[in-house]
DNA sequence: TCTGGGGTCCTAGGACCC
DNA sequence: TCTGGGGTCCTAGGACCC
């Protein structure tokens, strides 16, 4: 059997653990750049606070009904994530199966326990979460992911009813619960699939766990719809994935705070943002062999990236992978200055570094020189730097110092768990 | 006036090779 | 003038996820 732990309202939670004067109170956490809802705890969305719509839409609501607002404050969420999946494989023991699926779901191989034990052990495992963390979860047990997945969205949608907990084993019971779902509700099915299947007047799960497998390979993208169809029909296709697979690409991308029309301002933002990409990078122990740039003009469509057309985004090939900053920055504002437009005005840039290979340089390379040696030590010490210290003590001039460009977060908490002069006193 | 950011996998089709 | 078949690698683009 397969669970997935999945924490509710995760970035709420995260902000309410440290102020118990907004338990049961609503909340909500906007994205980057104080644009969108990203998550909203119960009482809000009952007030009807919509997900990922707008702030500036949602603001006569929160208005009225005086809901506490967030910026999102990633340091504080990456730690309480961290420590939500440590329990998780606390309780798992050694022959620990947990696959961390995202910042606030991991999935859990439960073969070893019988199944009817499960429900109790799934209580167990949200229990001693929200003990340990502060942070309240929803489990979903079936045969495989997807139907554990499954689930879990009905756990979440009638937590009185469920506890938080939903356990899918018996034929019946999965019947029951696949004619209960839409298509458009299940993993794996997004707006372009949810609107072919419905068009074609297949609305439910069960109806389309009914249809023949060759039908699935032509019409929803070959051996993926397969694997869709198998596993709703209760085998495992997807299999569980549990050590840390290095990225294969690396991506920092931010909206501006306000439009940009200088040149150096873009490039100071695209060496910013390549000093955190660069920083991820060396983290896993690799090196880039390319890098792209993208700059998007305000009256682009927002959701314009660097795939649409050439005359946003540019690419570079390095002449050997490197995982040193300046080096890569280098790159990168080469690829701003072809790229850029004197009287357009920007609102939002990003960079991408590619592929990725094990950073040779880590070998101490017989080729490499003494200087690349040196380069890689001063890396080290600048990430050690910025991870205990404030952001960015320690940066490249071509970053900028006042950074007008600055996405707008002005509503973030402190960082109660990851910084000293934030942590909160008990007296 | 104000709409996020960062990923993955798969397939089709072109280039190239023998 | 006629012009095969099979393989690999790469890239763009579509779909999905949280």
């Amino acid at each position: 059997m397969n669970a997935i732990v999945d924490c509710n309202s995760f970035y709420c939670s995260c902000e309410r653990a440290f102020r118990p004067d907004l338990w049961n109170k609503p909340v909500v956490v906007l994205s980057n750049n104080d644009g969108c809802i990203v998550s909203r705890s119960d009482e809000a969305r009952l007030l009807g606070v919509g997900m990922a719509i707008p702030y500036f839409q949602a603001r006569p609501i929160i208005d009225k009904h005086g809901i506490s607002v967030f910026s999102s404050n990633y340091h504080l969420y990456g730690d309480m994530s961290w420590r939500v999946m440590e329990t998780l494989r606390t309780l798992m023991g050694e022959a620990s199966k947990v696959e961390v699926y995202s910042v606030d779901e991991a999935f859990m191989d439960l073969d070893h326990i019988p199944i009817h034990e499960l429900e109790d052990y799934s209580r167990h495992i949200k229990q001693t979460v929200e003990q340990w963390t502060g942070i309240s979860v929803s489990v979903g047990v079936a045969p495989t992911k997807t139907l554990a997945k499954m689930a879990n969205r009905l756990a979440k949608k009638n937590k009185q009813l469920s506890g938080c907990i939903k356990v899918l084993t018996g034929e019946d019971e999965l019947r029951t619960a696949l004619q209960q779902t839409r298509v458009d509700d299940l993993w794996g099915v997004g707006r372009a699939y949810a609107a072919k299947l419905i068009n074609w007047g297949i609305t439910s799960a069960w109806e389309l766990s009914n249809m023949p497998e060759e039908w699935a390979h032509t019409n929803m993208g070959g051996i993926v719809g397969v694997r869709l169809i198998r596993e709703l029909r209760g085998l495992p296709s997807i299999g569980m994935e549990e050590e840390l697979i290095d990225k294969k690409m690396i991506a920092t991308t931010r909206m501006f705070g306000r439009p940009v029309t200088d040149l150096h301002e873009v490039r100071e933002a695209v060496a910013t943002y390549i000093s955190r990409a660069a920083e991820k990078l060396r983290r896993q122990h690799s090196a880039a062999g390319a890098v792209s740039v993208f700059i998007v003009s305000k009256e682009q469509d927002h959701h314009t990236d660097f795939r649409r057309g050439a005359t946003i985004s540019n690419y570079t090939t390095l002449p050997r992978a490197t995982s040193l900053t300046h080096e890569l920055i280098k790159a990168a504002v080469g690829l701003v200055d072809r790229l850029f437009e004197q009287g357009k005005e920007y609102k939002k840039a990003g960079v991408m570094l590619s592929s990725l290979v094990p950073d040779a340089s880590i070998q101490g390379n017989l080729f490499s020189s003494h200087a690349a040696g040196e380069h890689r030590h001063l890396m080290h010490a600048i990430d050690n730097i910025n991870f205990s210290m404030r952001d960015d003590s320690v940066k490249f001039g071509s970053s900028g110092m006042n950074k007008h460009w600055k996405m707008r977060q002005e509503l973030r908490s402190p960082r109660f768990s990851t910084r000293w002069e934030d942590l909160r006193e008990v007296k």
